[in-house]
RNA sequence: CGCGGGAUGGAGCAGUCCGGUAGCUCGUCAGGCUCAUAACCUGAAGGUCACAGGUUCAAAUCCUGUUCCCGCAC
């Protein structure tokens, strides 16, 4: 490897952990990490730390937990670091200028999806709910615009029609994982240089809402399956369903298209397996399941205790 | 202490209100049948009903406590 660098890291949820395990197994100077502070979330209200600022502590790395970093005094502790450079991944904090200026090199941010597509919060679960074929890991140097700044490196791999927003995801933790030290390294030595964003074909990657996750048995079945894939396994796609005791929220957490051709109005069952009429004739086949209470099951499971005939209504 | 649902052979569920023989759909195993199937027929194994106390002649079922799981909200 190149001459270990003095960075900061900065990231919440599990795909920057994977990111800050390889800048440590890389050799490089984690002089601290910081994380969104832990809040009172999830049932029972439990303060929870984020999972990076679990393994930092455990790992005995400093971490920090500003609500903010527009403060000068935080401006000022992250100054005092005399950092070569602070690497980003879905931090959830916007980085005023005088933090992006402080290290030597500036802040690398690693991005899951191929800039100038899907800036923003969602870009994983956006991608597939869009039907792309195709996304990836960008590192980038951050702007003060979101997602703007110019991409120093980029992998990409392939959506199939397999894949949930939870394959996707823990396949591009692995890419940025591998990335990171990559793109530090070559900015260091200079070796990389930062690209400017194109405008063209830029999209913005908006936060999954209450209304992404209501499934409408009136739109496509491929959009459909898209959503569904999109949205699993976590927070979920879902549907109402009486299944005998009243209507109950239904998630879907995994489906296929079908070849099925149907004239029976959306939302219909239209055979004995849970395939599911869609509003252009085509059909959904739902494979994973989960009602309220219970955890999620595959088609089989669930139609052993819970049988939906041919003719039943999903609203 | 945010609101709520749940724990019953390997899987998923009924039974709990109103205490009295362990039930259903599958899977597994053995055999049969079929060109074939998440097909069909026959037979079998497999459960201290989450854990700990209590009430009772008798507890999956009633009471108390504990652990674990999940939905909503955040």
């Amino acid at each position: 490897m190149t001459q270990p660098l003095r960075i900061a890291f900065m990231g919440s949820p599990s795909i920057a952990q994977g990111v800050l395990e390889a800048l440590i197994a890389a050799g490089h100077e984690i002089a601290c990490v910081y994380s969104q502070p832990p809040r009172p979330s999830g049932r029972g209200q439990k303060l929870t730390p984020t999972p990076v600022h679990a393994f930092a502590e455990a790992r005995g790395l400093e971490v920090r937990t500003p609500k903010s970093l527009k403060k000068p005094d935080a401006q000022a502790e992250l100054a005092a670091l005399n950092l070569d450079a602070a690497v980003v991944v879905a931090y959830g904090l916007i980085l005023p200028q005088p933090i992006l200026d402080a290290p030597r090199l500036g802040c690398l941010n690693m991005h899951a999806s191929i800039l100038p597509r899907w800036r923003g919060a969602a870009p994983i679960q956006r991608a597939i709910m869009a039907g792309d074929t195709e996304t990836g890991i960008d590192a980038m140097m951050m702007e003060a615009g979101l997602d703007t700044g110019p991409v120093v490196a980029s992998v990409r791999t392939p959506i199939t029609r397999k894949d949930t927003a939870g394959t996707l995801h823990d396949r591009l933790a692995t890419l940025a994982a591998d990335l990171a030290p990559r793109a530090l390294a070559g900015l260091a030595d200079g070796s990389l240089t930062p690209v400017p964003q194109v405008e063209d074909g830029m999209t913005y990657a908006a936060k999954i809402t209450a209304d992404d996750q209501r499934i409408d048995w009136t739109r496509p079945a491929a959009e459909i399956d898209c959503q569904v894939r999109g949205l699993a396994p976590a927070p979920g796609a879902w549907c109402e369903a009486d299944l005998g005791q009243g209507p109950v929220r239904l998630k879907i957490a995994f489906s296929e298209l079908t070849n099925l051709s149907t004239t029976a109005a959306p939302g219909s069952v239209i055979d004995d397996r849970l395939a599911i009429a869609c509003g252009d004739g085509r059909a959904v086949r739902l494979l994973k399941l989960q009602k309220p209470g219970g955890k999620p099951l595959d088609a089989r499971d669930f139609l052993a205790g819970t049988p939906v005939p041919a003719g039943a209504r999903l609203g």
